[in-house]
DNA sequence: GTAGGGGCACAACCGCAGCTTATGGGTGCA
DNA sequence: TGCACCCATAAGCTGCGGTTGTGCCCCTAC
């Protein structure tokens, strides 16, 4: 598995258009990007960067090169993000309670975004279900919190920041990935499915949207795991598009649209009623609303 | 910049179940897993696995990091399978040739996905604007081409695999991000604009599809210098959906419907008429319709 | 014309991260 | 009770990546 320390200097070394200046930024001395560039190239047996006297600019196998090391750069500085959330050091400035759905898929980004505007604040995450995380708030043990849950108690604040959506997908190889105008909510009541353990959010949800299932096929604890089965053919699964999007994108699984039947929800911001958001947790909502 | 190893092998153990497998897959040995996981968890001051006689599982914060890391991971992968299809090989069996949006944004997946299902496959890529794509696949540089050109030579099989969209992005502070219904195309049209520098692609698209456009307001080489422009409130951009995706999920960029024209654009797999795709680059354009 | 500054590369040295093998302690199953 | 499987620890080694110091090149400014 790579490195990314290379590609993240070469990224520095396209953005500020010479090697001792992203040395610097980087605290390191010049002959360590250097050579460090070097054994890259070396490595991929490809001249990224093309030298001059007065600094270096990317060739167009670099500039591709470099697209792609961005996705992978902030999809890792994404999981950093999460994972300093996840320290809980007592002195954090800001503390968010955030459902599975969120803190998995949308909350390391918004805290990139926020720490791009707000770098001091330390942010720490506690997730569970929607009750608990509206449990949280009330009780003062967190100050903003994120939810699926259609209502919430009274005495929160709500504010929708994002629409998620349950997407039917099946491999490739599957009949229903051939009919481009999708099933009948009653075909999907009726088709055994790779699910999520009784309980779960996301088939509870799919229960109450569509009235009843069909006996589950496979039950399996994680979402990879039934994306997995369901690119493997076993069944049809019935997953958030904000799981499913990068395997959509890189074709291993395929949605299909279901008729007559709204399979969204909303995602929302909640917060104490009277106590307003503060400076970082209006920025957070802030942030996370821009996504909508 | 973390480096990704740890998560990988994380992953694996997570997957496997017991740390002896996970390092047995990986070629290591089962103390240097051990050892690794340990200083993961030390790094992040977070239990990740649930040690046990028989195995091991993640605990709640394992496999929220988990999850994260999947995402990292995957990234990187994307990028490596670019990088592979870079280095140009004169044994590679599948010859691509790819317009930039394609190539930046969607064939590493691809790739990845083919070199699950065809892992013997070594691919070469070569990127450039989409006549010479055509012209690569004409004069049988390459195997198999992906252009966004509305038409092709024809002398070419074509087949749309995926749909691109035009996109209006804003800054969250812009006025634009606050109206719902979005803009008229008139009003994009005598908008300045940040924008490629004339000749690209998606400009040239842009001015097609609204018959005339206002000088930019500032002229940028990169897609991502674009989006630093426009998130950081200089003018409003367009910029291919694909390109933006991670921005908008991450609110650091805000999209404004546009009404009264259609900014999309198909993407289309194209080949020698009469010479029919081979085993990999049927299976490629096979995953690539997948994705649509 | 020439001096200086900024830019990249090379050489020599060093410290530490991570791998290996070997071993020990623990649990469950036949 | 022994075996199979699991994880943790110890001790030794290799090599990657960092540092400083130096050289060369080109452009610019005086």
């Amino acid at each position: 598995m790579a490195d990314l320390g290379p590609y993240d200097l070469l990224l520095s070394v396209a953005e500020r258009g010479s090697m001792g200046r992203a040395a610097a930024a980087h605290g390191v001395s010049q002959a360590a990007v250097s050579a460090r560039v070097r054994s890259l190239e070396a490595a991929l047996g490809v001249t990224l960067l093309e030298r001059s006297p007065r600094g270096t600019t990317l060739t167009p196998a670099g500039a591709l090169v470099a697209g792609w090391a961005r996705s992978a750069v902030d999809a890792a500085e994404a999981l950093e993000a999460g994972i300093a959330s996840l320290r809980a050091e007592q002195s954090s400035r800001l503390r968010v309670a955030a459902s599975l759905t969120v803190a998995e898929y949308l909350l390391p980004r918004w805290l990139v975004a926020l720490r791009t505007r707000n770098p001091g604040t330390a942010v720490s995450l506690s997730s569970q279900n929607s009750t608990d995380v509206a449990a949280d708030v009330l009780a003062d043990r967190a100050d903003v919190g994120f939810v699926e849950a259609p209502t919430v108690p009274d005495e929160l604040d709500a504010q929708v920041v994002a629409r998620d959506q349950l997407t039917v997908v099946v491999s490739p190889d599957h009949p229903w990935a051939r009919r481009r105008h999708g099933i009948d909510a009653a075909r999907l009541a009726t088709t055994p499915l790779v699910a999520r353990e009784h309980g779960s959010g996301t088939r509870s949800h799919l229960e109450r949207a569509i009235g009843s299932l069909a006996e589950p096929v496979l039950e399996l604890a994680s979402t990879t795991a039934i994306k997995n089965a369901a690119a493997g053919g076993v069944a049809p699964a019935v997953l958030s598009s904000l799981a499913v999007a990068p395997d959509l994108a890189a074709g291993t699984l395929v949605a299909v649209p279901v008729r007559g039947v709204a399979l969204h929800r909303a995602l929302s911001a909640v917060w104490h009623r009277g106590r307003p958001l503060t400076g970082p947790s209006e920025d957070l909502v802030r942030i996370a609303t821009g996504s909508g």
